[in-house]
DNA sequence: TGTACATCAGTGAACGCGCGTTCACTGATGTAC
DNA sequence: TGTACATCAGTGAACGCGCGTTCACTGATGTAC
């Protein structure tokens, strides 16, 4: 089955970082085998070790590029105050807290990512500040660095708010949450721009 | 090893509780395999199924009785602002930071308890509704109510904030995220008291 | 008071299963002649 | 152009191990006589 191009490979490489991404946001990264990602990719449990040295390798890969597609989600939305409202909205909407697969990996998977090694909580770090740094500039231009703060303080609440909502078994009051969390966040952010 | 009186099983569960609490908070609930917590308790893997029907089971006890130490522990911070002020710097401090096993099970478990079956999210509701009406009863003693959706949204802020800090490499940036994370959640307790 | 018995919390080996990882093998492909 | 060969991504069985759970057994105790 080889021998094709190098870009070949690449595509499967995609695939299972795909297929996990998806898998250890619904499941959790403890809950979520190597052959079952590899089911999810359409290959079997042996071609993992061509693709990653170790799952702790994959976790850390996954972890960067899902973070690199929020950061890709959002820089659409960050350029002016109607978008940032329209990433808070959506961010703490019913829909993201109803599909965590389709989600924002902090939400989904934040307190595991604190227990994993260095080289996980590095990508974390590293992909959380690109985003971070992105809001920031867009928000103020004039001072970025003194915004970074706020607005990793803004995603934080953001992320706990979410997971907060996700684990109340009363919906309403779950809404409630989501509902004040936009307020706050956009309070917040309106301070920083000023 | 049995015969004696009825306080000595309550004792031994309790023993087992309180293990399972730390280790869960350690490890995460995935990450604590049962003969593992038995043993932290001193006893045997088989003794288990003397004390509960399942490992969730044991989740949904351990949970509640975490968040229930939890309310305690806040019970006496909770009567006056100093306090309150107390209980948000210790919260957002880098000692829990960095001690996440005798912390508080919101911010270590959150997201794995969102993925857990409902008579665990149930137990994570009703403890942190406690916590909750415990404190807006004394932050706004003629409108609790009111105050309840508000200092829910702090405590989300929190348990966020605590995750993020667990989760950077860059110590300096969390001890930062913390300090930020202080002044929003005094700031958003001072208006909720007026 | 002393002895035989019933209780049952706790022991520790075993169950089937899925985990992360390894490895001998396959077979579709690009390349060399 | 046609054929033999080298490559290597992917297969699938197997490794040792720890998982959650079950169960026959133990032995310290309270109770009955």
């Amino acid at each position: 089955m080889a021998r094709y191009g190098k870009e070949r490979k690449q595509e499967t490489r995609r695939r299972i970082v795909d297929a996990a991404g998806r898998r250890f946001k619904q499941d959790g990264i403890d809950g979520s085998g190597v052959a079952t990602l590899m089911a999810d990719a359409g290959l079997t449990n042996g071609a993992f070790y061509a693709h990653f040295s170790s799952k702790e390798d994959l976790v850390a890969n996954t972890v960067a590029d899902q973070l690199e597609g929020q950061r890709e989600r959002y820089a659409g939305l960050v350029r002016d105050r109607d978008g940032m409202e329209q990433l808070v909205r959506e961010y703490l909407s019913s829909e993201h807290r109803d599909n965590p697969s389709e989600g924002c990996p902090s939400a989904a998977l934040l307190d595991e990512i604190g227990r994993c090694a260095e080289p996980v909580r590095k990508a974390y770090t590293d992909g959380t500040l690109a985003i971070v740094d992105d809001v920031a500039g867009h928000l103020a231009p004039e001072d970025p660095a003194s915004a970074r703060g706020v607005v990793l303080g803004v995603f934080a609440m953001m992320f706990g708010t979410l997971q907060v909502a996700r684990a109340l078994t009363d919906q309403e009051l779950a809404d409630e949450v989501l509902e004040l969390g936009v307020q706050n966040a956009l309070a917040s952010l309106d301070a920083a721009a000023s």
